[in-house]
Parts: structure tokens; C-alpha cells; sequence
DNA sequence: ACTCCTGTAATGACGTATATTACAAGATGG
DNA sequence: CCATCTTGTAATATACGTCATTACAGGAGT
């Protein structure tokens, strides 16, 4: 099981659109290039990108463009934005425990509370990592390669 | 997205052998009959929790038993056991960054890391949690009914 | 007005999850 | 030692999710 590429497409996304903010204009066509993705997988995760407030989209000059300072976007949101989980959590629940066993029939309550303590875990450490940290880190590297 | 059921299931098995270790022959047909799932589902996460030593299976009167004290088997075990998530993480990388281009080619090494810890703070939450918890829980739950 | 870009529908390929039937081989208990 | 029960596993089917792809309508910008 693996959550869905469309995250790490948008923290792409969202790299390029500052990295290239001076120097190209930044369309779908263009940003589906640097990902490597069919454009209209882009240009659905620039919808759920828009929809959460956090790009813009123009078709004029100006193109696609942040709307917050980078260090005011969190893992979280994009992970928010891209609706990387299902609603009903992070753990699949099995349908069907048999209601005639007491087991069956507690086991849902017993377990539930931990299930969501988990992905709540994981939430928060997203909620630690901005996308300024990604952006910083991929120019270091960049820089690196050049000498 | 959702992590595959036979985590849950395998929650399920584990606190049905104890609870019933005293009363039943516990087969994995009369775990598949609690679990509300296919006996061949449940003779493979069996499997799998048999390999993880987490079990024993034994076709005698005894039937299935569990190896080690409850205390000493974390959801950690479990996740591990069943194999919940991908070898290649939590999360699924666009498998093609350009790289004729300078984010597409450095994108990945700035994010990995981060994934990881993500990916670890669940796992940290897991090591937290033991199945006696789980099986005290339940057993609470089965009191309180009977009121 | 012309062109470019986005939004979206429709479709297809592919992989994964779960159910189900069937049966061989091994363990158990009488 | 034989009859029975249980496990292990293969083969197959269904459903669903992900991602790619083509196509096109409508809106924005110049």
C-alpha cells in the first residue's frame, strides 16, 4: 500500500512554480514536463492546490503562482489539499466482524481510539515540515551541482 | 488511501485467541467466523503472524496460541508481520522527474528524508501501543455489555 | 478576434484487495 | 494405522483505485 503520487506531485509543483517564478511561464504544460506526468493529472492537483487556497491560476503572463509565503505552507496542507487518505482513516477497518461474538462486536470501540492516535502521528509530523525547508533544500542542491 | 484490512484482522485474531483460549478450539475457520472474513484471508495473515513468531498453529486440541505475553506484542509487531505498507514507503514517488530539469533531477533527494521521518512517526506510534491494551480494552467493553 | 490555457469527461490499462472454490499434504486422535 | 480435521496454497473472479491519454468546450488574455 503506498499513498498516492499526486502528494509528491504537488510538493514538485510547488518547488517549480517558485524555483521558475522569474524565468519561464509556468503552465501545466510546462510544470507536467518538469514532473514527468500527464498534464491533466497536473492540472488536477493545481485544482485541489487552488481549491486549498495555496496557488493561484491565471492564464495571463503571471501564470501559476503561490499564493502564501512558502514558510506559511505546511506537508499537512498539501497532504490536506490532495486527499491523500480516505475519509474513514488511514486504517482499513474489516466490514463484517461477526455482531454474534462478543469480540466481534467490541472490537471496533477497543481499537478505533488507537488507529486514529496513529495517523494522528503522522499528521503532526507533517504539520512540522514547511514547503520553504523543500525549496531551500532543492536550490542547495541544485547549487551543488553546478560547481 | 487506506492501509489494508488484514491489520485490523490480524488485531482481531490475536485478541480472539486469547479470549477464547480457555473455551474453543480456536481453528482459523472459527476465527474467520469472529472476523467475518474468509477463512483462506485469515489462514494467510495466520501465516504471516506464524512467520513473525507472533503464534503458533498447531492442528491438535490446543489449536492456535499465542507465543509471546501480550504485553510483549506491540501494533509494530503486527504492521511488520503483515506487511502493511510497500518496501519502498509509505509514500509513492512520480516515478519520472525530468531530468533534463534542475528540480525534476534534485527534487527527489530533498524530499526523501523528510518522508521518511513522516513515515517513521506512525511507525514510533506503533511501538507504543501493545496488544494488551487492545485485549484489556476489549475485555472492558464485553464487561460493560453484560450489564 | 485569435490563441492559448484550463477544466473536465470518457475511456483504458494496470495493479491491489478481498472472496471463493478446490485440493493436497500433514497432524491428530481414536 | 486409519479416518478425520486442519492448514497451506493455487487458481480464479470481482471490484476498486491509480494513472495515462484523447478530446473538447469555454474562458482568459493579448
Amino acid at each position: 500500500m503506498q499513498i498516492t503520487s499526486k502528494f509528491t506531485i504537488a510538493l514538485h509543483i510547488i518547488t517549480a512554480i517558485d524555483y521558475f517564478k522569474d524565468t519561464e511561464k509556468v503552465t501545466s504544460n510546462f510544470l507536467a514536463g518538469s514532473v514527468g506526468a500527464n498534464p491533466v493529472i497536473v492540472r488536477g492537483v493545481m485544482g485541489n492546490l487552488k481549491e486549498a487556497g495555496i496557488i493561484d491560476i491565471s492564464q495571463g503572463k503571471s501564470g501559476i503562482t503561490l499564493v502564501r509565503p512558502l514558510e506559511e505552507i505546511t506537508m499537512y496542507d498539501i497532504y490536506e489539499a490532495v486527499d491523500c487518505v480516505s475519509e474513514e482513516g488511514l486504517f482499513h477497518f474489516h466490514e463484517n466482524p461477526n455482531a454474534n461474538c462478543p469480540v466481534g462486536r467490541n472490537i471496533h470501540k477497543s481499537v478505533d481510539g488507537r488507529l486514529l492516535s496513529v495517523q494522528r502521528a503522522m499528521e503532526n509530523e507533517l504539520k512540522g515540515i514547511t514547503l520553504s525547508e523543500i525549496v531551500e533544500n532543492t536550490r542547495r542542491e541544485i547549487q551543488r551541482e553546478m560547481k
